[in-house]
DNA sequence: GAGGTTAGTGTCAGTCGCTGACACTTGACA
DNA sequence: TGTCAAGTGTCAGCGACTGACACTAACCTC
């Protein structure tokens, strides 16, 4: 192991082979969600990380090995997330138009990703800490700067499957922030909602989705939503 | 003085009455000057408040009394450029139409707002600043986070101005989002260009906001820019 | 199954951003 | 001129983070 990210799991769905390999996940893991039990509890400005690593009985040293900052940790979960939708997307067929790709790969993502995130934390637990992320001003700040990231890898994405240079044609980065837009909305209405589940995120998603074009037309009269 | 906002300026434009208040505005002067230098040419996480301190030869403490963070003082130069702006735009007559209103308060502050820069630090070194927030993550992130703020407080303000209700009518937050797009990108525009002079932003603001409207029309054929 | 290799962990010491408490200095003002 | 208060320095300490190094335990080989 040279250069690895602190934060990349090296197995995505597999059983882990050796004994060494699942003691780092279940490590990693209870890290995690002692992490985010208690950002969403004590907040996350409150937390020190000594107190994570406490109630894990791990040393300092070793969080650090496994996250890159304390900021880190409460953005694992959204990672994995995004690396379900990305890998989605790259396997959308040829043949769909760009915003019915990105659609059908956040809508199988959703699919998906359940257990992955299961398997690590409960997702009520992900969804509190979407709350404390949009409540935290230090980790609203990061929110933001990651999902422009984003949004530029995923416009550079589309651009290639279109066979167009994301520099010289405006259109790929207009229909990823136009699409991330309305993600980040509905994740927010989902952090804000009622109802945690998976199922509930999804549904949202693909209502929202539906009212993306109809919104973007010249005449709002005469039709109904 | 009960609770002041560290980065507040308490006089506008008229020369400090006591040589208290002088020698104050003296050492916070030195002091962004001194930071902004030494973040443009080191960059900014290689900069400790220690070496910032020393340059200006004051403690380490004091620092902490004028900045409420190392980050504050590098957006103490583009906080003074926002509350130009916000000034502008509530002195804008109330005949004049959103949109029409922010342009005017934008080109209106890029007129006054010269010597107040000045005042305190070379235009120059604002915009290698400016620079520096854009390729800085952690800087990135928090000028994101600002923005959005910003847009929200230009948002109430359009919609108090047009009797609307920010959260019934969603016109003015799109209003402000589209503005605020564009002068996000003109800022970045005037940082990688070659003019550094105001002159130069001003007419870069002015010729890409007179673009906003066409740009969103709904054909763009048979009309040229 | 002993023995060497190596990955993962703990310990320690140190840097940097930031804060509260307190004492000192120096403009301001009666 | 003396009093008051604002501004500053000093000090001690917390919390995030890092490098160095020693130790332990899975792993692999013979």
């Amino acid at each position: 192991m040279t250069a690895e990210q602190p934060t990349a799991r090296r197995t995505p769905t597999p059983a882990p082979a050796g004994l060494r390999e699942r003691k780092k996940q279940r490590t990693r893991d209870a890290l995690l969600r002692a992490a985010l039990e208690l950002f969403t509890t004590r907040g996350y400005e409150e937390t020190t990380v000594d107190e994570i690593v406490d109630a894990v009985d791990v040393s300092q040293r070793t969080f650090f090995r496994y996250f890159a900052s304390k900021e880190d940790a409460a953005f694992a979960v959204q990672q994995m997330v995004e690396r379900h939708f990305v890998s989605a997307l790259q396997e959308r067929p040829a043949h769909e138009a760009p915003l019915e790709a990105m659609r059908n790969a956040v809508l199988s993502a959703w699919d998906t990703i359940g257990e992955a995130i299961m398997e690590v934390v409960p997702i009520e637990l992900y969804l509190r800490t979407s709350q404390v992320i949009e409540s935290t001003p230090a980790l609203l700040a990061v929110h933001l700067r990651r999902s422009i990231e984003m949004e530029e890898n995923i416009a550079r994405l589309i651009a290639d499957r279109e066979g167009l240079d994301v520099d010289a044609d405006p259109r790929p980065r207009v229909a990823v922030a136009a699409f991330s837009g309305v993600m980040r909305m509905t994740g927010q209405l989902w952090g804000r909602g009622e109802d945690p589940s998976l199922e509930a995120i999804r549904a949202l998603t693909e209502a929202y989705l539906d009212h993306l074009r109809p919104a973007l037309a010249a005449d709002w009269r005469g039709t109904r939503a």
